[in-house]
RNA sequence: GGCCACGUGGCGGAGUGGUGACGCAGCGGCCUGCAAAGCCGUGCACGCCGGUUCGAUUCCGGCCGUGGCCUCCA
């Protein structure tokens, strides 16, 4: 039984989808206007990480997971004017790279991943919904939700909004009725992108894009609904009040899952603070599979410190799971042991799971033969559910980002080489070879089927 | 100021009312020509102060500290 923490009834519940042969997954995607970074990621992998378990358990059909693209938004407005492109040239950029570096990462791609800009007509509509229902109002050229018509606002954040304007540093427009209000739909000037409506050309607001195309590609009330930490007040809280209101008060999703940040030193990663690492550049240096598995090290709601040393011991570990795979390559499919299974099931306890992977790994590697073929092909479909271990064995300690330094066939040269000396016990030379390869980066290890190479 | 988290050994990071996480690093040993990998062994950690309890790192209260949200943000 899976069992997740629902941030809105703040306590694990056990997941029961409303129809288990359409489990519908919502998660906040990417505003495509420039790189995303590393904290991005973690609630890409995470949901990742969840949408695969759902899929076991209900069938790879049977899950609908929904990633959204916010593709029309200030910041891409701004990017556009800055650099003289189209706007639709910058969004298809930056979703594509978010995708094929996701996918680097061992990210599935989500079943669905509705645009913004495809849904406009729906939105004006959901718009014009809470209009007529009396949740909002238009004024000058805007549209407003009227917060003080929804009496569960607040309740996901535990926000009481006349406290946190107190205390806020916020210019209320004066177009508003009550501060708290927020926009649906605002008016665009001449220059910048914008659609028509009954309000006059413009263009949604953020928290509506979501509520609308949750409907549009998932339905009224959904299973699941994730992101970051930080999109529980407003996004979320408003994402709730445009759909409920809009839907004779059914809920917006049966389970709210929020994921812990990524810090840099002390700091919160994110972009106004400017502390960020990229995806684009780590994939330099380390294996998309490395970084997935230091994103997952963590429960996902903890906070996670983001360190070149975490990384390494990241790759440490992958690599010793590795390495039984090497040694008992091509066992039949297995299934993963239960005790893993509890543990992800147990709100995505990645590091009790990952402690089960270590104690599949001493198990396989005290085996010969076929037994431990058959070990390490659990060893493999426990990492697979998780995402990792999906490399070609041989191929992971010999792969490197980067193509300078030295080559496959100049590495086997050299230890021909060295093979060669230590044959002939000039245990000088060899040492001498190994020295330089070392320098390299290289590893060698005499085994009994002779000498390997890996790059350390 | 309001709201919400968190504080575990050198480091990362689970978990629990009463011996074990796990990993990285370290140390000792086995193996090895020497290494590497692997194996064996090893380290009386739970912010502070009270309370509840036979017993608390785990429950309750207070304090201190750190971070997040309240403005775009995973």
């Amino acid at each position: 039984m899976l069992h997740l923490y629902d941030s809105l009834a703040r306590e694990k519940r056990p997941f029961v989808p409303a129809d288990e042969k359409r489990v519908t997954m919502y998660v906040c995607g990417p505003t495509v206007y420039s790189h995303a970074h590393i904290g991005n990621f973690r609630a890409a992998v995470v949901f990742d990480l969840l949408f695969r378990l759902l899929r076991r358990r209900y069938g790879a059909d049977a899950v609908v997971y929904a990633r959204n693209i916010t593709d029309i938004d200030d910041k891409i407005i701004k990017a556009a004017k800055d650099s003289g492109a189209p706007i639709a040239a910058i969004t298809a950029k930056y979703a594509g790279i978010y995708d094929e570096e996701l996918g680097a990462f061992n990210a599935l791609p989500p079943t669905l991943k509705p645009a913004a800009t495809g849904h406009i007509g729906e939105m004006t509509s959901l718009a014009a919904r809470l209009i007529a229902e009396g949740y909002a109002y238009a004024a000058e050229g805007h549209v407003l939700f009227s917060v003080a018509k929804f009496a569960d606002y607040g309740k996901l954040s535990g926000a009481d909004t006349d406290e946190m304007l107190a205390g806020a540093r916020v210019e209320i427009a004066p177009y508003k009725e009550n501060a708290a209000d927020f926009v649906l739909w605002k008016p665009s000037q001449d220059d910048e992108p914008g659609w028509e409506s009954p309000w006059g050309r413009g263009r949604p607001g953020w928290h509506l894009e979501c509520s609308a195309m949750i409907e549009k590609a998932l339905g009224t009330t959904i299973d699941i609904h994730g992101g970051g930490q930080d999109l529980k007040f407003p996004h979320h809280e408003n994402e709730i009040a445009q759909s409920s209101c809009a839907h004779s008060g059914a809920p917006l999703a049966r389970y709210w899952l929020h994921n812990g940040f990524l810090k840099m030193g002390a700091d919160k990663m994110s972009k106004s603070l400017g502390n960020i690492a990229l995806p684009r550049d780590l994939l330099k240096r380390h294996h998309g599979e490395t970084l997935r598995f230091a994103l997952l090290s963590a429960q996902y709601r903890q906070p996670l410190e983001w360190t070149d040393d975490l990384i390494e011991q990241s790759k440490k570990q992958l690599d010793r799971f590795y390495r039984v795979l090497t040694e008992a390559p091509g066992g039949a499919a297995a299934a993963p042991p239960e005790s893993i299974l509890l543990a992800l099931e147990d709100d995505m306890n990645t590091p009790e799971a990952i402690a089960g992977l270590h104690e599949l790994r001493d198990i396989a590697m005290q085996m010969e033969g076929a037994p431990k073929a058959r070990a390490a092909a659990r060893l493999k479909a426990a990492g697979e559910l998780m995402g990792f271990l999906k490399a070609d064995p041989e191929a992971w300690f010999k792969w490197t980002p980067a193509p300078d330094g030295l080559s496959a066939e100049a590495i086997e040269e050299k230890l021909a080489m060295r093979t060669a000396a230590r044959q002939a016990k000039d245990f000088k030379a060899s040492d001498l070879i190994r020295d330089e390869l070392a320098a390299e980066g290289i590893v060698i290890e005499d085994g009994p089927a002779g000498a390997t190479w890996r790059r350390g």
